[in-house]
DNA sequence: GAGCTGACATGTT
DNA sequence: CAACATGCCAGCT
């Protein structure tokens, strides 16, 4: 556990439902614009379901992965509507 | 024009 | 040192 990761953590509980964020768009809110890989492995290596890695998407519109497997993860976002 | 792949850069585990 | 849930760019189909 890194202050990085703790920050990021604390991004993504932060997003409201329905809301999404991307890795690049987390890792410049924890001041490291060049983080975004960084943010994904944190994400991955959590296993904290306080932290709702879901909402954590792609800039290319794409899902990405997801702990308990990537489409669990877009059928998630599909029913807080944030897809 | 849209979609995919490969290569390089970046930071944490 | 190697891996990874990315991003951007170049080249190909």
């Amino acid at each position: 556990m890194t202050e990085f990761s703790k920050t990021v953590y604390n991004m993504v509980k932060d997003i409201r439902c329905g809301q999404t964020m991307t890795y690049a768009e987390v890792a410049r809110a924890v001041g490291k614009p060049r983080a975004y890989r960084a943010v994904g492995n944190a994400l991955n290596k959590n296993h904290d379901p306080s932290v709702p890695c879901q909402r954590v998407v792609r800039s290319d519109g794409h899902i990405g992965g997801y702990n308990r497997g990537a489409g669990l993860k877009e059928k998630l976002l599909r029913e807080e509507d944030a897809i």
